[in-house]
DNA sequence: TGCCTCTCTGGCACTGAGTGCCAAGAGGGC
DNA sequence: GCCCTCTTGGCACTCAGTGCCAGAGAGGCA
């Protein structure tokens, strides 16, 4: 059983990243609202219907990779010792998940595909905001929040602020062309927000 | 011509009423995504093309309050001497135009909606991304930004933060079920993100 | 080899959102 | 009365997304 899931899995990948591979090709060169998914399922040959049995929506073919990069992080961060304060531990975690990104050209051509496009911007966010659901429970075991109190907004509100600062730094990186250091904008943006002396 | 105006949007601003009004009835009384925007046209005794017309969406029904409250809180935060500092003064302007909202319970069923629709969750964090493009420019002169320096992630980071806490204390307001004060919850929530003390 | 079953697939038809186009109507100015 | 303008409704269309059903292919079993 386990051998023929595996080739199932395998079969059903390939579909996956070759779905994947002719989607983003035809939105880095058209457009992404431009692209119909009639279009993507012709060019990938298949049906449009099995098209819908592989991606829910055309969006979680860009945003696929978030999700998983989700629980990486989530495994990342619970990797940490908890004795790492909170905001040290999540600037860590970025940074290693981070780290595993190649090409940085053809990321910032898909960022900045995702910051211009409003459907993706807000499913990004949507998925970003899952990213606080997995990130949470950690937190709250660094800050030594009893398990269940829901009343207590520190943990979500330190995972939604980084993910914020985390979301800024890449606005900015798009908007200067990827010239710019992400992880170098994360610390300045996270510098901003928890530095006390505010005006001189 | 500033007569005949006055009339005209008179009588459109009556229509957005009236459209929002017996829309928002069918949201609460059968759930937003079982509404049809037929149905909200029969009702309202419009024809459908019209409601595109006051609408561009059926998200627009409900978040169009949003958009118009960012431009309170715009003018609210800029309304405050420069003087004070960025956390407080977005902090005093929250609070200003969240003062003003009535009706907290049928406030809450609203929240409570959009909190739970998940198309609605990401159009209200798309408008509160327009927000931040409201409040950023003030923030900048708080901080004392040179002009155009788009590299500076600084006011940005803060804004989104802040705006990030909200949406938190709100979140955790709804959970609550109305129970818990919202400006309490986003002290708190503030406060965690930006106390240096994380850990005992 | 033939049969059974399970899954994947494609095709069809449908709903619902959103848009473009055009003709008809209401209201004010002359 | 007529003209101009803005609004309205209706029609037809595209596109996203879903439900249903029949057929194809692969493996298990006698």
């Amino acid at each position: 059983m386990s051998n023929q899931e595996r080739l199932w899995t395998r079969s059903r990948q390939a579909v996956y990243a070759e779905i994947t591979s002719v989607a983003m090709g035809l939105f880095l060169e058209q457009g992404f609202e431009q692209t119909t998914i009639d279009q993507i399922a012709a060019t990938a040959a298949i049906s449009r219907r099995s098209f819908f049995r592989y991606f829910g929506t055309k969006e979680d073919i860009v945003l696929g990779d978030l999700a998983s990069q989700g629980l990486l992080l989530r495994d990342t961060l619970e990797a940490i010792p908890l004795a790492v304060a909170p905001w040290e531990a999540l600037r860590e975690a970025f940074r290693k998940v981070d780290g595993l990104t190649r090409q940085r050209d053809v990321m910032l051509k898909i960022a900045k595909m995702m910051y211009e496009t409003p459907s993706l911007r807000a499913r990004s966010i949507e998925k970003h905001l899952q990213w606080q659901e997995l990130l949470v429970p950690n937190i709250r075991l660094r800050l030594g929040i009893d398990g269940d109190d829901p009343s207590d907004p520190a943990a979500d509100a330190i995972v939604s602020s980084a993910i914020a600062c985390l979301d800024v730094a890449g606005q900015l990186w798009v908007r200067t062309g990827g010239t710019a250091d992400l992880a170098d904008l994360y610390d300045r943006a996270v510098l901003a927000v928890r530095t006390p002396i505010e005006k001189t």
